[in-house]
DNA sequence: AAGTTGACTTAGGACATAAAAT
DNA sequence: ATTTTATGTCCTAAGTCAACTT
């Protein structure tokens, strides 16, 4: 790689070697050095992340975290419910946690919990209110039930035939598992893709005897139509089941997550996310993956490790099954870990976003943006200063860091090529990637971004950037071939370093959130008009989540019956037009009818029709919101935004200003997982 | 300094269920 | 009551980032 600076090496280099198809065993049992996690460190000495680098001499830190920065931090005082932080609670034995459990937690679920759709009518624990640990631990009291095996294989019946070049075949079980895989995505168009097919077949044969291996030679002689009925047949004889039947089946699912789908840590019951371990089947990456089509193999007990206390009753392997390893380590959040074949990488089963373990967490990310709120102005002239620095590799990761900023794009960190889709984010930005236009569109200094991100979505934008910018730009990609990286002199690992520096606690993902946040909060300001009713009010509060999805490039792909669903919204607009219009002759009728009689009963009349008009005029408004809204939403996706980058108790204040219910802007699973922000925020908070 | 690994967050699509329309 | 459509849940892949190893 050339550099116009005469210099030689990169900070990187695309071409890796490929990751070992299986890791090596990590060391066993070894407990992870403490990690700074920001619950770790001594309050007043270094990083509490959120609230002690930049905290003005004035308000001096309560020694946790503050409910809000900005204003009376001083009245947010978390009862001391629950301290034990520090030895004490490790004398703390199973037995109390139980009985605690039992007095804290619900009775609703441990008792009673059948079919019941209503969940907990007992008050909730305010997790929010307590101390957080400072030892770096995540808990101190971990039990679980271990995982759910993904059901085993259920050979199929003899009448469904697997031919091989026109001819039936027994196979065996191993192998006809395998083949029930393929036969399932028969009409999807990726078994058409060679890469597919090829690694499909490649991992099949691993699982046949001697004889099929011997035999099936080609897939294209493979004959999987009668499997591939069966289960059409099967999936529709699940949809025409009895009422009674689909009942039973729910019961089962429901005991299944009373057993399995809670654990209990630190003397409360918490709801698990994932306690099914991820069946058996082939793998389908998104976009063009080098492995799409590969098996991905069953989870066995001997695959597993199971992490609680060691004072917890352990969870039980399934008989005559072990355990790879039950360790017991609170520096980590994980019930159970396995390592997956495709990548090698680990899988975990982790807690709800509800738990108190992962709504720190989410709190602790929001209060971090809200720091560089206070900061990004200093960093924004910063990197404007460094755009003109002798260096290269710091005008790189100026430039860099205007994008991430700007664009919100994700920091990009280097992939290992062939192991997984050719997807960037801003560090790993080949000059393939952008374009410059010193005019376009009547702007000046255009860049026009076009790359797959994250889930190989597109990225595809223009943008008009600073003159600097653009020249910089030329120089970062003079010289250079397209596959070549446009910042060869930069790194994710450089840029979060430097970031570090600026700001406790930085990374490029906080810009991310931190510009989301903040357009939302921007956004609903600037829409939200007082007099409008409430479903004016949701679409603006619609419009901002928008803003933030697109700023974000939160895609999705239109929803398959879009434009039939467009349609007859726009009848139905239509038919309440007409509907309009015919109210209203009849209203004027009425009042001439009025005028001429000049009785109560036509004055009435007049009312009447009156009333009948504004009240279509309603609904027709109504309906052409909800066609705007939908239209505006075509291929835009709210949800990842609201759940991942907006801070809530800007929704919540926002709800509590205007008197929306909150219902209306969060389900209850989001409720649940925002419970913080709903118990804490105020009308007039601000992000 | 580069490579590797582990832990955790973020992501879109498939599927199931509920609600609305007919 | 049945069908259609909207919404919510589940699933698991694909990122980020820091610590550890070489």
């Amino acid at each position: 790689m050339k550099h116009k600076d005469g210099s030689t090496d990169k900070y990187k280099d695309k071409h890796k070697e490929k990751r070992k198809e299986e890791k090596m065993k990590s060391l066993d049992g070894k407990i992870k050095k403490e990690k700074e996690n920001g619950f770790a460190s001594p309050p007043h000495v270094k990083s509490e992340p959120e609230d002690d680098f930049y905290h003005s001499p004035k308000h001096e830190r309560s020694l946790k975290r503050e409910r809000d920065v900005d204003d009376n931090d001083s009245e947010f005082k978390p009862k001391k419910i629950k301290t034990e932080n520090e030895k004490k609670a490790k004398k703390r034995k199973q037995d109390e946690d139980i009985k605690s459990k039992k007095t804290k937690v619900k009775k609703g679920e441990v008792t009673d919990g059948k079919k019941k759709g209503k969940k907990e009518p007992e008050e909730k624990w305010k997790w929010w209110e307590e101390e957080r640990y400072t030892d770096g631990s995540k808990w101190k009291f971990l039990e679980h039930k271990g995982p759910v095996f993904a059901p085993p294989y259920d050979p199929l019946p003899n009448q469904v035939k697997f031919y091989y070049d026109g001819k039936t075949m027994k196979l065996s079980p191993e192998a006809e598992e395998v083949a029930t895989f393929f036969a399932k995505m028969l009409d999807h168009e990726y078994t058409t893709k060679d890469i597919f097919r090829k690694n499909f077949f490649k991992d099949w044969r691993k699982e046949m005897n001697s004889e099929e291996k011997a035999k099936i030679t080609d897939l294209k002689k493979c004959n999987f139509a009668e499997m591939s009925e069966y289960f059409k047949a099967q999936s529709e004889a699940r949809k025409a089941m009895s009422k009674a039947e689909k009942l039973k089946i729910k019961e089962e699912n429901e005991r299944l997550l009373q057993e399995y789908g809670f654990c209990i840590m630190d003397n409360h019951k918490e709801r698990i996310a994932n306690f099914r371990i991820e069946p058996p089947g082939l793998f389908r990456g998104r976009g063009d993956h080098p492995k799409m089509g590969m098996l991905k193999r069953r989870i066995r007990p001997k695959d597993i490790i199971v992490n609680c206390s060691k004072d917890s009753k352990h969870p039980e392997p399934p008989p005559g099954t072990k355990w790879k390893e039950v360790r017991h380590d609170n520096k980590v959040t994980w019930l159970v870990s396995w390592t997956e074949n495709i990548q090698g990488s680990i899988k975990y089963i982790m807690l709800n976003p509800s738990s108190r373990i992962k709504g720190e967490k989410d709190w602790q990310k929001y209060e971090t943006a809200r720091r560089l709120k206070k900061c990004v102005d200093r960093i924004r002239s910063q990197y404007h200063e460094d755009w003109k620095s002798k260096e290269m590799r710091i005008r790189q990761r100026a430039v860099a860091l205007y994008f991430i900023d700007k664009l919100a794009l994700r920091a990009g960190n280097e992939k290992e090529e062939g192991e997984t889709a050719d997807t960037v984010g801003c560090c790993s930005l080949r000059v393939e990637h952008i374009k410059l236009y010193p005019e376009k569109d009547g702007q000046e200094y255009v860049v026009e971004f076009d790359f797959l991100g994250k889930d190989s979505i597109r990225y595809y934008n223009k943008v008009p950037v600073e003159k600097r910018v653009f020249k910089n730009l030329q120089l970062f990609m003079e010289n250079k071939e397209p596959d070549d990286d446009l910042f060869d002199r930069l790194n994710t690992s450089i840029l979060n370093k430097h970031l570090q520096e600026l700001m406790d606690g930085l990374t490029a993902k906080v810009f991310r959130t931190y510009n989301a946040s903040i357009t939302l909060q921007q956004q609903l300001k600037q829409l939200t008009s007082a007099d409008e009713n409430i479903p004016a009010k949701i679409l603006s509060y619609n419009r901002a989540n928008r803003a933030v999805a697109i700023l974000c490039n939160h895609q999705r792909a239109p929803p398959k019956t879009f434009e039939k669903s467009m349609q007859n919204l726009q009848t139905k607009i239509d038919a309440k037009r007409d509907q309009l219009s015919d109210a209203k002759r009849e209203l004027k009728s009425a009042k001439a009818d009025a005028k001429v009689r000049r009785d109560e009963k036509s004055k009435k009349a007049v009312e009447t029709k009156k009333k009948a008009v504004e009240r279509i005029e309603e609904q027709l408004m109504k309906l052409e919101v909800q066609a705007t809204d939908r239209e505006e939403n075509k291929q835009i996706a709210l949800g990842t935004s609201k759940l991942n980058y907006l801070d809530p108790r800007i929704s919540v204040a926002w709800c509590k200003k205007w008197s929306i219910p909150i219902e209306k802007i969060y389900n209850k699973t989001q409720r649940e997982k925002f419970a913080w922000a709903i118990d804490m925020a105020d009308d007039d908070y601000e992000f």
